[in-house]
DNA sequence: AAAATAGGATTAATCAGATGAATAGGGGCA
DNA sequence: TGCCCCTATTCATCTGATTAATCCTATTTT
């Protein structure tokens, strides 16, 4: 057991010493400042509230006060990704390489878990994105292609894996921002994930999987794709 | 490319939109506030520095000025990771899990890229907790424990697998803060790390990984260890 | 002349207080 | 009862002041 785990920050360690629960509000701003609280100034109080608000620990809202959140590892993940990516775009490659590696390795886990209800919504999220088709380009990724890959772990019970998976597709958003792809392409890739989806629901798990590995193959040639409206770059200065 | 990736941070934005590279000193915060920069006034200016402090992308330093710190994944990782096990240790176990996959994930593509150098290192961390072993407890995890493994990872060029790497380590630290071992499970242990670099210095990197997981399994059931010093409680109000 | 030291200037660190904006809750009116 | 407005609370932001840390420089000392 540890000693104590020192998170360098009073708040922080406040919340944990007094046992506060996700939903639970914490003392306003004012009462932080008390001695027999935090005693330290409102700009220390908020600098504080701001790094757990950044990361995704605690939500500020005005008048109801400061309300501790459920934890989610997303949130830091992600900003700190979204820094990077800020910097330079090859970070992605890597995050990238980071999640299918994640994706293979608790594939079994995260199939075994899931319900005859879950299996349904992932053939809705088949249906919808093949209804959405048509002859013209459609951005990528789409709503449904990340509420596919992210329904298949959504029962693993491990927040850190999650939390880079989401991070992950938040980050594919916004890198890819601009991309679209055709009909052809769109089209063989909702082949893939419906031979997937068949293979878990048929309790095979590593065909799957195999299906899953192949698939990434293909999305990481990124044929018949192509840039619509132009896309303004960082440094620009009229990106504001 | 992406249009914009929004930072949710005047100063971030900032930074990445004037280009600021890793070791360039930022303007003063009263530099920042100047309506040419940032426009905003100390308080908001600090509650974003300490923001991106905290997450380990700037070195905010007396007189010095604010410096940009190469990037690293580390540290938003064990600060969102130190909260989740302040308030539960069993987040410890999931993301042990998370930290044994990656590593066998990534194990061949980090062995390819080690060094003469790197191996003669790693030998040398062998050596040194070898010497260390006595009769005596001796604290888990040593220093050369996480110093071989995070070794092996060294080369492998992929910021956020190694950020978790490390952050497992002092998540690892943090939580075994009073954990020892006896001379036998050293032994034990630094049989497994020794069977792992030999067959890593031989090129199989397949034999090595088989033996690291091996190795993590004989962790997992962690025999022979106790608890020195009496461990004081999280809740604890003399923890203080 | 070189090194050590002391003093001044710059900047971060922290605080106190004031003002504005958002919002919840209560009271009045139809 | 249901709607609307008013008020009190709380967050949001800014300004200014004081303290502490650090660097730079000029002066002193050897």
């Amino acid at each position: 057991m540890p000693d104590r785990i020192d998170l360098d920050s009073d708040l922080l360690n406040y919340i944990i010493k007094n046992g506060f629960q996700p939903g639970d509000r914490l003392p306003t701003i004012s009462e932080l400042q008390d001695p027999n609280n935090l005693g330290i100034s409102v700009s220390k109080v908020r600098e504080q509230l701001e790094v757990a608000r950044a990361l995704g620990l605690v939500e500020v809202r005005s008048k109801t006060g400061t309300r501790l959140k459920e934890y989610s590892f997303t949130p830091a993940v992600r900003l700190s990704l979204f820094f990077a990516l800020a910097t330079d775009l090859r970070f992605f490659e890597q995050f990238s390489a980071l999640r299918t590696h994640l994706e293979v390795a608790f594939w079994n886990e995260a199939c075994a878990r899931l319900t005859m209800d879950d299996l349904a919504e992932l053939r809705q999220h088949v249906g919808a994105a093949r209804a959405k088709l048509s002859g013209q380009w459609i951005r990528i990724p789409s709503e449904e292609h990340r509420a596919f890959h992210l329904g298949i772990f959504k029962r693993l019970d491990n927040p850190f894996v999650l939390g880079l998976l989401e991070a992950y597709w938040d980050a594919y958003e916004a890198v890819e921002l601009n991309r679209y792809a055709d009909y052809a392409y769109h089209q063989q890739v909702w082949d893939y994930h419906e031979r997937i989806l068949d293979a878990i629901c048929a309790g095979d798990f590593d065909a799957a999987k195999t299906a899953f590995i192949e698939h990434t193959r293909l999305l990481r040639h990124q044929p018949r794709m192509q840039d619509m409206e132009s896309p303004v770059e960082f440094s620009s200065e009229v990106a504001e």
